[in-house]
This record gives C-alpha cells, sequence and structure tokens, in this order.
DNA sequence: TCATGTACTTAGGAGGAGACCC
DNA sequence: GGGTCTCCTCCTAAGTACATGA
C-alpha cells in the first residue's frame, strides 16, 4: 500500500475486526440499557429547570462542578455553549456558490415560478444542454437559466437537441444475453443510450425543467381472510373485525421471524394493535400471549408455497402483468429523456422492522392513501391521476429537487421519496461529482493530515478533539457521527459521537504500543470492533479527552459533525467527512489493485485478485453480512466438487502416463495422438480445479464481508473500468447488467491510463 | 445558536428468478 | 425435469448534510 493512506495495512489484516460482531450485538444491551438510564437522568434533570432562572441556576452549578472536575453530558454541553461564544466560528461561504452549483435550493411552494420557466417536451427540445469537453474533470459549462429565453440559445439549443434525439455516435448495448431457457433474449432496453455525461449540467440548483409521470403504485387492498382461517384468542376461535384482522396478520406473516420474540416487539405491536380494534375486541383481548396466529401463519405459509408452485404459464403470466405495471409506473419522462424511476410502489402497510435494539420496532406501520401524497411534477405536464374518488395531498412542481412523489411515514415522522434509478442521468452526475470531490481531496490530503497533526498540539481542547476526530475519519474510514435524537432509535454512533465506553486505551497490547480498541455499534447497529496502534500524541489526547468522564459520556464534547464539516470546508471546497470515506475506498482500491495483480495470472486468478481488493475495501469501512445461511453446506459441497476433481485429475494423469509409455513402444501416429489428446485433457482438468479451490477461497474469505455495498457506493468507477481494460477481462466479470447501467458514464469515459 | 425539517446517500436483508447440476 | 444454490433486485431503514426559522 503507498504512503497514500499509510495506516490501512493494519486495518485490512485486522482479523480481529470480525470476530461474529452480529452474534455479539447482545452485549450491547447492557451498555446501552446503561447508557440510556443515564441519559434519562440527564433529561430528567434538563427538565427540573424549565424557565430560564432556573437554567441560569444550573448553568451556575454547572460551572461550579466543572471546577470540580465532574463531568455530565449537559455540563459539557453547556461549557461547549459558553466556549462558542468566546470562538469566532466560520461563517462559510454560502452553499450556493459551492462547486457546479449543486446546492440545496431554497423551498418553492405549491405555486409555480413564471410560466416560461418550466417548458413542455416541445419546448424542452430548446433546453438542449451542450456537451462538456472535460468530462473527468467534471467542469459543467453553466446554463444559465435566467437566459434561456434568449432567442438565440434556444434557436442553438434547439439544433443540438435534434442532435440528441438522433446522436451520430450511437452507443448499441450488446445483444444476445442468453435466457434461462437458453434462447437468446431480445433486449427490451433502448438500442440507444442517452451519453449525459457528455453533455452539460444544470446550475443554480434546477434539477430538471420538464418532469412527467404517472405517479405511485399504491400497496393492493387488504383482502379479508377465509372464514375457515381463524384466530385463537385463550384457545377459543374469535372473528375480528376487517381492520384488527389486518393488523393481526402483519404479525402472523412475521411469526417465524425472531422479532416477533423481542419484548420491544411484541409490548409496541399489541399497543398499535389494540387502537384497531373494536370496543368489545379491546376489551376481550388483553394479552398478547394468549393470542394464537397459528392458524394465519399457516394459511400465510401454504399461500408462499403455492405460488412457487404455480405453473409456467400462470407464472409468465404474473411476469407480464408486473412488467406491465413497470412499463406504465416505472418510468417518467425528465427533460426529453425516458428515466427509470428506483421504487415507484408505496410502502405497503406492515410491521415496523428497526434494525438492532430499536425502540420502535413493532409499530404499525400504517398504510399510506392517495391524500398522504405529494406529488412533484412539472407544471405543464399531464399531471398523475389520484385513484377514483381520490385526491392528492398536494401537487407541486419544484424543480430544484429531484424526487417525483413524497409522503410522511407515522413510525419516525420522516419523509419518504420516489426517485429515479441509479442509471438516471440526475443520480449518475451526482456520483460522478462524489468521485470528483473524493480525487479533489487526494490533491491536498497531504496538506489536511498534516495540519490535523499539527492540530493535535493545539492549546485549544476544541481543536484537538476535531484533529483527534479527523484522524480517526481518515484512518479509519469511520462514519461522521451526527447527533441522535433519544429514544427514537437505536443507540449507535459514529465518530463525533463516540462516548467514552466505547474505546480502551491500551499503552500496550499484543507487542504494540499506544493501543486504542474501539467497540461500538455503527450504522444499522453494526458492531464495530478494531484495536488500532495509534501515534503516541493521539494517544496521550484521548486520555485528556477521556479525563474525569463517565463512561456514558461524549469523547469529543467539544465537536459535532456540523463543526467538523465546517471546519472541512475551509480547508477544501465541498469536503465533508463522508468524503474521506469515499477517497480512502478508492484510493485503497487503486493501490490494491496495482499490488495483487499479477500480468501472468490468468483471469480468474484476476478476478480473485479484484475481490481482494474489494474485500480490502469493506473491510476499512466495515461493510459486514450475516453469513448466509447455506454457507456452511455450500462450501461442504464445493469442497467435495474439489476432491472429485482431484482424483479426476489423478486418473487423469494416470492415463496419460500409460498412454507415453504405449506411444513409446508402439511409435505410431495414432498413440502419438492419443498422448496429445490425454495432455490436454490434464489441462483441463488442472484448469478447472484452480477454478474451483479459487472460487473456494473467494467465498471463504467473503463469508462475512459484504462486497456490494462499497463497489455500489465508495468506489470509483472509473478504476475498475480502467483495471478491466488494462488487464482484458470483460467488465461483465465484475459489473452485473445494473451495475453497468449505474456506471454506464464510468465505463464509456475512462480508459486503461484512469489514475483515480 | 439550536432544534427541526428536508433531501439525498448508504446500508443489510428478504425473497425470488434463474443458473447450475444430476 | 426437478431440486438446489447463487446472486440479483427490491425494499426500506438508517445514515449524512445542510437549510431554515425561532
Amino acid at each position: 500500500m503507498s504512503g497514500d493512506h499509510s495506516h490501512n495495512d493494519s486495518q485490512i489484516n485486522s482479523g480481529s475486526k470480525y470476530s461474529d460482531s452480529h452474534k455479539q450485538k447482545d452485549k450491547y444491551k447492557d451498555k446501552e440499557h446503561k447508557h440510556k438510564d443515564h441519559k434519562k437522568d440527564k433529561d430528567r434533570e434538563k427538565s427540573k429547570y424549565t424557565n430560564s432562572e432556573h437554567k441560569d441556576k444550573h448553568r451556575e452549578k454547572e460551572k461550579l462542578k466543572q471546577k470540580d472536575g465532574s463531568s455530565d453530558k449537559q455540563k459539557e454541553k453547556d461549557k461547549y455553549k459558553e466556549k462558542r461564544k468566546e470562538v469566532k466560528l466560520f461563517d462559510g461561504e454560502s452553499k450556493k456558490d459551492r462547486e457546479n452549483g449543486f446546492a440545496s435550493p431554497p423551498r418553492i411552494k405549491s405555486e409555480p415560478e413564471s410560466e416560461d420557466f418550466y417548458h413542455s417536451p416541445k419546448h424542452n427540445k430548446s433546453l438542449k444542454r451542450e456537451r462538456d469537453d472535460e468530462d473527468s474533470e467534471f467542469k459543467p459549462k453553466k446554463i444559465k437559466t435566467e437566459n434561456d429565453k434568449s432567442e438565440k440559445k434556444i434557436k442553438k439549443r434547439k439544433q443540438e437537441d435534434d442532435e440528441d434525439i438522433k446522436p451520430k455516435k450511437k452507443t448499441k448495448e450488446k445483444k444476445g444475453e442468453v435466457g434461462t431457457d437458453g434462447k437468446k433474449k431480445v433486449k427490451k432496453e433502448p438500442e440507444e443510450k442517452w451519453k449525459w455525461w457528455e453533455e452539460e449540467r444544470y446550475t443554480d440548483g434546477v434539477k430538471w425543467k420538464f418532469l412527467e409521470h404517472k405517479g405511485p403504485v399504491f400497496a393492493p387492498a387488504y383482502e379479508p381472510l377465509p372464514s375457515n382461517i381463524k384466530f385463537y384468542y385463550d384457545g377459543k376461535p374469535m372473528k375480528l373485525s376487517l381492520g384488527a384482522e389486518e393488523v393481526g396478520t402483519f404479525f402472523a406473516k412475521m411469526l417465524d421471524h425472531e422479532y416477533t420474540t423481542k419484548d420491544i416487539f411484541r409490548k409496541n405491536f399489541f399497543k398499535d394493535w389494540r387502537k384497531e380494534m373494536t370496543a368489545e375486541e379491546k376489551a376481550k383481548i388483553t394479552d398478547l400471549n394468549k393470542c394464537d396466529f397459528g392458524d394465519m401463519h399457516e394459511y400465510f405459509k401454504a399461500q408462499s408455497e403455492a405460488r412457487k408452485a404455480l405453473s409456467k404459464e400462470e407464472k409468465q403470466k404474473n411476469k407480464e402483468e408486473n412488467e406491465r405495471i413497470l412499463q406504465e409506473y416505472g418510468f417518467c419522462v425528465m427533460d426529453n429523456h425516458k428515466e427509470r424511476i428506483a421504487n415507484f410502489r408505496i410502502e405497503p402497510p406492515g410491521l415496523f422492522r428497526g434494525r438492532g435494539d430499536h425502540p420502535k420496532m413493532g409499530m404499525l406501520k400504517r398504510r399510506i392513501r392517495p391524500e398522504d401524497i405529494i406529488i412533484n411534477c412539472s407544471k405543464d405536464s399531464q399531471h398523475p391521476k389520484p385513484p377514483p374518488g381520490t385526491k392528492w395531498k398536494e401537487v407541486r412542481h419544484d424543480n430544484k429537487v429531484t424526487w417525483l412523489v413524497s409522503w410522511t411515514e407515522n413510525i419516525q415522522g420522516a419523509i419518504k421519496y420516489i426517485m429515479l434509478n441509479p442509471s438516471s442521468r440526475i443520480k449518475g452526475e451526482k456520483d460522478w461529482q462524489k468521485y470528483e470531490t473524493a480525487r479533489r481531496l487526494k490533491k491536498c490530503v497531504d496538506r489536511l493530515r498534516a495540519q490535523y497533526r499539527d492540530d493535535w498540539k493545539s492549546k485549544e481542547m476544541r481543536i484537538r478533539q476535531r484533529a483527534v476526530a479527523l484522524y480517526f475519519i481518515d484512518k479509519l474510514a469511520l462514519r461522521a457521527g451526527n447527533e441522535k435524537e433519544e429514544g427514537e432509535t437505536a443507540d449507535t454512533v459514529g465518530c463525533c459521537s463516540l462516548r467514552v465506553e466505547h474505546i480502551t486505551l491500551h499503552p500496550e497490547k499484543d507487542g504494540k504500543e499506544y493501543v486504542v480498541e474501539f467497540d461500538f455499534l455503527g450504522k444499522d447497529s453494526i458492531r464495530y470492533y478494531n484495536k488500532v496502534p495509534v501515534e503516541k500524541r493521539v494517544f496521550k489526547n484521548l486520555q485528556l479527552f477521556m479525563e474525569n468522564k463517565q463512561p456514558e459520556d461524549d469523547l469529543f464534547d467539544r465537536l459535532n459533525t456540523t463543526i467538523l464539516n465546517k471546519h472541512l470546508q475551509e480547508l477544501m471546497d465541498g469536503l465533508t467527512a463522508k468524503v474521506f470515506r469515499t477517497y480512502n475506498a478508492s484510493i485503497t482500491l487503486q493501490q490494491q489493485l496495482k499490488e495483487l495483480t499479477s500480468p501472468e495470472d490468468n483471469v480468474p486468478a484476476k478476478i480473485l485478485s479484484y475481490n481482494r481488493a474489494n474485500r480490502a475495501v469493506a473491510i476499512l469501512c466495515n461493510h459486514q453480512r450475516a453469513p448466509p445461511k447455506t454457507f456452511e453446506k455450500s462450501m461442504q459441497n464445493l469442497q467435495s466438487k474439489i476432491d472429485a476433481k482431484k482424483e479426476q485429475l489423478s486418473d487423469a494423469k494416470r492415463e496419460l502416463k500409460s498412454a507415453k509409455a504405449d506411444a513409446k513402444v508402439r511409435r505410431d501416429e495414432k498413440s502419438k495422438k492419443a498422448v496429445e489428446c490425454k495432455k490436454k485433457a490434464v489441462q483441463r482438468v488442472e484448469e478447472q480445479l484452480m477454478k474451483l479451490e479459487v472460487q473456494a477461497t473467494d467465498r471463504e474469505e467473503n463469508k462475512q464481508i459484504a462486497l456490494g455495498t462499497s463497489k455500489l457506493n465508495y468506489l470509483d468507477p472509473r478504476i475498475s473500468v480502467a483495471w478491466c481494460k488494462k488487464w482484458g477481462i470483460p467488465v461483465e466479470k465484475i459489473y452485473n447488467k445494473t451495475q453497468r447501467e449505474k456506471f454506464a458514464w464510468a465505463i464509456d469515459m475512462a480508459d486503461e491510463d484512469f489514475e483515480f
């Protein structure tokens, strides 16, 4: 690994990081409870002081405590507030001035802008964007939308747009993928691929100028259970009202799942279920333990089996129906181009499945109705129609956002969106831009590293904390760690929200000096466990940060993600904590590919090298998965295949030997040919054996590691494309069809010399 | 300055289609 | 042709980042 990210070896090879982390989540329960109790205490403390007088008194008290070396979190926050008053914080430039003009826009209310701002598809022709010649550097020529009215420009654009519809250079999809039936499939994709990356991008926060779609597909209405399927309460059959029955089925369907054994899940479910019951039901059903959903559960299982057992024709019919819905609702027209929508179906009602120890798991996710839906489209488009007898909550025309449909879910009050597929222009541009920002970081990362190392010595605590946190984000690819609302989600942390209890300092461990042991639950309650030797100054700083603090206190009490990102913006335009993850992931892939690829290797061996490089990144980013349920069995099967192949190889060798002996005696053409034939057979079997062995190694190494996340979100696809081109590896071996669609821009523009 | 809201990306798991093997 | 296994696609939760308004 190059000096660019010199610490990576320890991260990548750190076997300890993955010690059955999924199982170990439970270990956290205790800690979490402790933390919650602690927080509750703090909340109680907070609530005691509601009026300002009390607050002032409280602050005074806290100041005193501070002198005493007490380390209450509230105290730290207040302390921080005081400190902030003294320190002039960086104002930061207006986000709108930032690169590419892709700033988050001010909200446009339902009231549209001036008429001529929106364009029909016809008008849109005149809005064709110009080609950008500096693709790889992502330097868009700006379109000033205000000037679009200019007659001259309109004419020019119209001309260009015509060219767009009939491009001179046509990119054709490879035809003739073989279907399961062995027949050649006819490609349904359009033959001409739109190279949006060769065109100019919008600026000023404009995301599109024309948007038309058919709206969302709603979840199917509830189908009542057949009369012979009973729910039992306290051993007796009981007919439920429709609403109660529907919610009951949500629980019944999940009976096989561990969720339904969890206390919080059961409690939340029961509470919400009772809200759907009639007065009589409520009076009768008072204990979930007396509810028997067995019959219902069996019924749904049987239905699922029946679906699997459908005849070929019936399956085909279903497939066609799905395809019809996809064709009708799965695409939109955005600026003259048909674009695929990612999630055009509204989430069906059900029970909330929060990850980890989520306090809201089991709550009822209610059915979304048209009255909950906000439609976003252009004013002059054909607006989607709500189902008969219903109406939308709102139809708005906000072209500074990318979503088509939104609604607010009832569990966390969060907004959900329907957006475009990753292969769309709007997503692709953003993705490309993300990697360009990471490449800009590459150019100044040495300076930044030097600076944060210098900041470890700062007189100001807030600067030291910021510098150490940044070091972790850079070295360990930790997430930023936004603050979370307590009691609303599982107790997970990122870098800025680490607590004292999440690290252990070892002056010496396993023969290494200044080791920091990290142990916390990160995003999705995935455990992060790592023992990392750090520099002495970092170690000493951590000791300082932990002084006089309780385990439940914030490690970086003078820091949060807003402060950190403001600082990063000062260092580089567009820089945020997240960019470090992208940068370090991509640079690691590039370095690992250089190190691991041997020119003399054959294609499977080279792909193994690629996967190993990918794996190094996944380990760095802590992308884990639960080992597949069939893992052990499938490994056994593979091993038996390898054994059989070995046997086959020794047979083949034996046959070759005897053929050679035979040829020596006979000395005729026929026996010579036989020897050649046997030689080839040995070679063939050897290759097959090697392939199997490579497969086994790859699979074993991948047992608990998810490669997909980094491949899709962190690795600049141009690195992979360049590697494929350099070594003559078909890009299909690295990216499947969906991935190739997402990364079409990279596949088209990167040549073998591309350097991240 | 902080809390809240909004928009968007990143994430792992479930389920099923289809590839593979006998 | 049928059973098994793998991997793709979909689903939606859970993050990050930043704007806004009190």
